[in-house]
DNA sequence: TACAGTAGTGAATACGTATTCACAGTTGTA
DNA sequence: TACAACTGTGAATACGTATTCACTACTGTA
């Protein structure tokens, strides 16, 4: 059952190398763009009233009784006819609000590949459509430092943002004190509403589930960098699973080449669970522990940590904890928006978490 | 190894089935907000010269020759002291232009957990660096219909679109004849300029590959609705499959419930493969046929179609076909960006596809 | 010295919306 | 009949930028 790399190959179409290209004219793309919008002032014309009138009666609700029905019934057949919308880029000068929100993620998490940042935005997009905002994302990824997040905060392009582990301490203070709300994801920001979920009791109910099942020595795998909510784990971890009676050996993952090594240490020293801090992790190292011939979870058990959801039905689950990534960046949208309605928010949240038993422990 | 669903269990942690929440004033949020921005006028003032002046002083190049040396220097002492930062949605309505490009797909695709979407924004993002443009993530789900997207081009929101694989060929006909620069991905547009992948070569690589490791009646799996590019696939294997010798069963796959079935039949007509149309149903009939106790690939051979790369090391990776979306979707925006300058563009791009040999053959 | 040419800058305006202000017209009351 | 109260609507303006227009001051040549 185990796999060789070296399987995996790319055979490329001999005849397909270079894109096959048919390059007509763009006439067509001419002819189209410049087209006539029409404005408040046209729609005001064809009805036959003024700017004033249009604008209180396309508005409707209470600002409609200013008009008169007759009015009102006129604009909107005008409005109709001319297939009229209102400018956005027009409605955002004059409202200061562009009703889009943007997202940043530091770390390097920048990228839908990653089921962090995938569900985050996933989550981020659910809140959005319940808001009635719009999600950008800001074209920022290794290249562009935190100045560019910094830069398009503050030019206006959105109403607010939702940050999610700011890059440096130093970041994070300059994101708090900017003028333009902001909400905190993932990892808290001091002085800013926060949606953060419960890694601490995750970290406890991993090591209620690792005791429980009798394990009395077990290695903890730190990443070669710890964001704040690593940290957090582990430390959590750490205590629980000594109060417990465990012997934790806490030790960094390195790169693919010295997995073997590690799951070998662990083995050596009678290790009979790895505690990774992430689900990434977790499954590199059980990759790493079937390429050994080791039986998983008989010979060593392993946990991760996240839970996102796979988008294929995963024949070999791992046991881990599910954290609400989805729901906590959809929270994070709803309290954004209050902060920019100026209305009150809780100012620290924290979603519970669960244990996800898989086929690892 | 076969792993048991009902194994996949979850245990919520008691004591915190509600969220923690603290809630603090929010006195911090008001004072915050409303903060006053500098304006080039503010600029113009602290400088002691014309708005004009400032304008052509801090845009650089060659409108800086228009203003004296020391004017110049004195401007950008005062822009800098300021912190000043040209205002996006003051620029945006006076250019016409907001620098944001919007993203639309068809059929549901609009999910990062979706491996093709999560490919395609991350190329889209990629693309958007290059040029200097941001990502808008529309705000519609299932519940939006087309004409949202429609109403959101039409407003000026964006610059420009890149659509993939409108629900409609009503929708698709009313995209191509808006007065705004247009992409097409994935599936073409008539009369737009369209990015796709070569398809047709891959399911050409998919009958080649099975016909040489001997299979000589195989079941190729459709998927309840098939999209365009679905369809063609399909066609194409058939008739290469065909040509090949091999006998083909074409039939659609269910939900999860009948994937047994759909295995067990294609067993008991003597196929010794079934090609999917996409690597998530090729995922699920692989799960399916392992519990079924199957040896893949020696009682039965799968392989898929996207070739998506797993964020994951994948210990049991399909034999499909790469194709290339992020580069495709890459490839769009700079296309695009094109389109918004007017400036010629290919018409159509076909992006070539690679076979990755996996495990399942 | 007078005038043409040029460099530099201030004032004014458009982009399209939403809203304030003021005014005309209508109805109601003394 | 005269005046107040009120309703509906037109004109004007601000949002902040980028650009056009027009004007001043200065340099160089006849």
């Amino acid at each position: 059952m185990t796999i060789e790399l070296s399987d995996v190959q790319e055979k490329s179409a001999p005849q397909n190398e270079k894109p096959v290209v048919q390059c007509l004219t763009l006439n067509m793309a001419d002819s189209k763009l410049n087209g006539h919008r029409n404005t408040l002032k046209d729609v005001a014309a064809q009805a036959g009233v003024s700017v004033m009138s249009v604008s209180l009666a396309l508005r409707g609700g209470a600002a409609s009784n200013r008009v008169s029905e007759q009015t009102r019934l006129r604009v909107l057949a005008a409005a109709r006819e001319l297939d009229y919308r209102p400018n956005a880029r027009a409605r955002a000068l004059r409202l200061q609000q562009t009703d889009i929100i943007g997202f940043y993620a530091g770390h390097g998490y920048v990228n839908v590949r990653i089921p962090f940042f995938a569900e985050a935005v996933s989550g981020l997009q659910q809140g959005c459509e319940q808001v009635g905002k719009n999600l950008l994302l800001h074209s920022l990824s290794q290249t562009a430092g935190s100045d560019a997040v910094y830069r398009e905060l503050m030019d206006g392009r959105v109403d607010g943002l939702v940050a999610a582990m700011p890059a440096t301490d130093a970041l994070a203070a300059r994101l708090a004190s900017v003028n333009v709300p902001i909400v905190a994801f993932a990892d808290a920001i001091a002085g800013v509403p926060s949606v953060v979920v419960d890694d601490a009791r995750g970290a406890e109910l991993i090591a209620e589930h690792i005791a429980d099942l009798g394990h009395r020595r077990v290695v903890f795998a730190a990443g070669p960098i710890l964001p704040f909510s690593g940290r957090r784990r582990q430390h959590t971890f750490l205590e629980s699973a000594v109060s417990r009676g465990m012997d934790v050996i806490v030790r960094a993952l390195g790169d693919d080449a010295s997995l073997a090594d590690f799951v070998t240490a662990a083995r050596a020293e009678r290790s009979t669970a790895i505690v990774a801090w992430n689900d990434f992790d977790a499954r590199r190292i059980l990759f790493a522990a079937q390429r050994l011939g080791l039986n998983v979870p008989g010979d060593l058990a392993i946990t991760g940590f996240d839970g996102c959801p796979s988008p294929y039905n995963d024949p070999f689950p791992l046991t881990t904890i599910r954290l609400p990534w989805a729901e906590a960046a959809s929270l994070a949208v709803i309290v954004l928006d209050r902060l920019i309605k100026h209305q009150p928010v809780d100012e620290f949240t924290t979603l519970p978490v669960s244990l996800l038993r898989g086929a690892t422990t």
